[in-house]
DNA sequence: GTGAATGCAAACTCTTTGCATGACT
DNA sequence: AGTCATGCAAAGAGTTTGCATTCAC
């Protein structure tokens, strides 16, 4: 199921590119599949790892550009777990929504996603003056494997 | 009030620091009281600039190393709000405990609180396996002040 | 053919670090 | 006096940008 959404985005993604009026590029391309398969938290160093691993000859600044016109159109979730590196996810066109939680041990990144915390925001959200258009929750702790070591 | 808890943290921090064995320079004495009247939300080069602008020679390495050294002993919480520039603010030693709300038009950031919040994020964090050590909130939007033009 | 997208390298920003000098205890 | 802390400048990491070339339409 995990793949199946991992192939919807990708689907979705480049054909809204195309809609878009955005040309079918080899190199962008790859940055898509790249950001499908490292699922929910990749970053462009990542990426770059893994074409170049690949074989593949896209350079970081491509990488960093598809990222950016990801973000841009809304296909694409930029954000950060406070160690100053941008982090991407697919965006997934339900408006799915989840949050992060790190493992301040070894880094890792795990979705989440739980009701009471997005009504609690919601009704925050109600009781401000600014217009609330987004949020993120990032928990930091320390993950199963970390704990067991 | 907000100048008391001002002076409050500064006579804490300065206390602390000494407690720990750290001597008191006058680079870092100005480092604090720039972040103790900056408030909630400061970047290094906020206090930088303030700083040169009062004519003090500290120097941005210090600035740096001052708030490092501030956020490894609890006395400052370090934080991003997603644009890759690290914020600090003071650490009142009450445990009080807050997040921010980022308006993306004007850069403004403002705190707030949420018992709701804290509890959806209490309960979620019985339910993971994470060992879950703090957490982050940020609501972005636009400010009265921006929504009104 | 035309304009968008790429790759490379240079530029930029934020932050950290090495080292000699100066300051607190 | 003995260190700790500073200031400066250089080094680093991540990201962006300028420009000539390549490629999609």
């Amino acid at each position: 199921m995990a793949s199946a959404t991992a192939t919807d985005w990708t689907e979705h993604t480049t054909r809204a590119l195309a809609q878009a009026g955005y040309r079918a590029s080899a190199p962008r391309e790859e940055v898509i599949a790249a950001v499908a398969e490292l699922g929910c938290s990749v970053t462009a160093r990542e990426i770059a790892d893994l074409l170049r691993d690949r074989g593949s000859g896209v350079g970081l600044a491509s990488i960093y550009r598809a990222l950016d016109l990801l973000a841009r159109l809304g296909l694409a979730k930029r954000f950060e777990v406070g160690e100053g590196v941008a982090r991407f996810e697919p965006a997934l066109p339900g408006g799915e929504h989840h949050h992060h939680l790190v493992c301040d041990s070894c880094g890792t990144v795990e979705p989440f996603e739980d009701e009471a915390l997005e009504e609690a925001i919601h009704g925050l959200s109600a009781k401000t003056e600014f217009a609330v258009a987004a949020h993120d929750v990032t928990l930091h702790g320390e993950c199963p494997a970390c704990r067991a070591r």
